[in-house]
DNA sequence: CCTCCATGCAGAAGCGTCTTCTTGCCATTC
DNA sequence: GAATGGCAAGAAGACGCTTCTGCATGGAGG
């Protein structure tokens, strides 16, 4: 008959436990229950025995979501991401969300594209649940989410690039470049390249940015291919830009380990010349491939485990002290050392 | 001074605005406020404007932590997975967050490892934020996690697995493995190779077994490689096994594509073989690096937004029906073919 | 002009929790 | 023996929201 009346009495609606229906069946007030599940309160041992009973007796879960109403905490934190599986960014993710459950916090991973109406929509949702802090691994935030997250008091963490109002992580791109450019000149290389991509984030651009003028400041020329995307495919058709004229570089500096190993496959496949005897060739990320002995890919590290602590780390300083002026982490990189560039002497 | 007594009172202690503020800004009641955000409540369209104004001056944000409370819907569903930076499952993780959140659902993504114990603290997690649904991504939960979800109503659906109490979405491993062996066969292959991992989850045991099955059905010999992870390091062990004797292999079936490249590397090293000339090598899931020129790989294609899509369609049955029995979907699988294997004429 | 109904809206109740506030009890101290 | 302090525990209120109930208001019809 209940199921006629429709979700209300429906037989099957088996309901969460409240900490009502606890303290009545272990004999207590509401109160007690609460405080037996809240470390240092005052309650008598034997009392919280009996109530911790009756609470695995009947299945009781604390509800986070009425506990984070009246502490103004909820315990969520969001991830903001756009193409979450790809190279390095399937890396981070991974790391974050196991720093921040480590942490005790709850990831929310928001899996958004870059436009910033659908940026504003994820921040809407992270607000209406409201989120302790928002992270953002990719893209560049626009301005009005700044200013909004700002407005409504929620901490503000950018992954990957400077961020005048918010806290940032970030790496040293330009001296990455310059220390590539560098190197490869080091082992005789004439001229450079470099492979980047149409959509220019602030990553790409410090990048090539350091590289080219490292290069330039030493007489060498520097010679530029984009794909439209920084994957495979667009270093497929950076190499073709680069390979396709007659003065063809001998040492390439891609903007990251998939462009390489699409730039690769390309001079592997369409021109005679041997990696690293004619051309050499440097990543960046160092994702596990750069490993595999396909590529053996000479690559800039940059640690997701470490990037994540970072960021949980400034996480914590803003919760201590939320009005505390922005923090600007310069993370090193360290160039790892394989087969696919030529060593300087 | 009010920093003097801590958190309550701190300057910088912007707060969310409530219902309540935008009521008294706008000149009406709580209840008004509330209707106005509710579709189809009775509001005049007059009164609802001026409420919108009011709330956007104030930047006003439902709070979804006490409207779940309230309906006893979170919207919040929780993906369990384990490595989810790593092949196939980065893929199927980005699928499910952009299906969930396409769906009106807010994913909370628990990054953990394959313990009995860490799967039920996970679990207990999702509890507590009373998720409406959890999704299992990879292993196979313990039958305590299978009951618990039960009992407290909360639906569980597992992907790649079948699982007898929930619902799932898996796909045809034996079929799989069988066809690979034809195939193999059908171009000549004589001696056969499997190649997978110790650890054996049940995704493994079927292929190998499907493979197996039909290629001693037809008289060949199939030698089992297993390394010690289903990843690339796992499928260069696999094919030290697997060409360490005399009696080689000349087709070898990968239990996933990182596997194959991990072999392939390895023939290609360490062997004077040729693939597909002296060997054939097929895969698994079909990731984007399974198109890489330095692969080519032939290989089982698994499209992870398809699956998401069905996860998400067992998700919206159950939330209309809670009580209807456990589904079982069984997703096919095709094989792409590329230059990894010898085709049959 | 009066009645009736539809409609819009304010008030109150309730969701499950934590946090005072208050009361009662026991042990300690003078 | 009385006063004090500390601890345990129950009652009540608050958090921000939705929904139910009932009261006005206004227009249509008799």
């Amino acid at each position: 008959m209940g199921s006629s009346k429709g979700k209300k009495t429906s037989k099957g609606d088996k309901q969460y436990v409240s900490a009502l229906q606890v303290a009545k069946h272990a004999g207590v007030s509401r109160s007690a229950v609460s405080r037996a599940f809240t470390p240092g309160a005052s309650v008598s041992a034997k009392k919280r025995e009996r109530i911790m009973e009756a609470a695995e007796a009947l299945g009781y879960q604390v509800n986070d979501l009425a506990r984070g109403l009246l502490a103004r905490k909820s315990r969520l934190v969001g991830l903001v991401v756009t193409n979450p599986e790809l190279g390095y960014r399937a890396h981070l993710v991974a790391a974050l969300t196991k720093a921040l459950i480590h942490r005790g916090s709850v990831p929310i991973v928001i899996n958004t594209g870059r436009t910033e109406e659908e940026l504003v929509a994820a921040q809407k949702t992270l607000f209406g649940y409201r989120a302790e802090a928002t992270i953002i691994l990719s893209g560049s935030p626009p301005s009005a989410f700044v200013e909004l997250a700002r407005r409504n008091g929620q901490p503000l963490i950018v992954l990957g690039r400077s961020e005048t109002g918010a806290d940032d992580v970030n790496i040293d791109n330009e001296g990455a470049g310059r220390e590539a450019a560098r190197f490869f000149l080091g082992g005789g290389a004439k001229r450079l390249g470099f492979a980047g991509a149409l959509s220019r984030t602030p990553t790409t651009v410090e990048r090539e940015h350091g590289f080219r003028h490292e290069g330039e400041l030493h007489g060498a020329a520097v010679m530029i291919g984009n794909g439209s995307n920084s994957n495979y495919a667009g270093g497929q058709e950076a190499a073709q830009q680069l390979f396709a004229g007659a003065q063809k570089p001998d040492a390439v500096f891609c903007v990251n380990d998939l462009v390489a190993f699409g730039l690769i496959d390309y001079v592997r496949r369409h021109t005679a010349l041997s990696i690293p005897g004619d051309v050499s060739v440097i990543g960046f990320d160092d994702i596990p491939e750069a490993r595999w002995d396909a590529y053996n890919l000479t690559t800039f590290q940059q640690d997701a485990t470490t990037m994540a602590a970072h960021a949980v780390a400034l996480l914590d300083r803003r919760e201590a002290d939320p009005d505390c002026p922005p923090a600007h982490e310069r993370l090193g990189t360290r160039l790892i050392l394989r087969g696919s560039a030529r060593t300087p002497a």
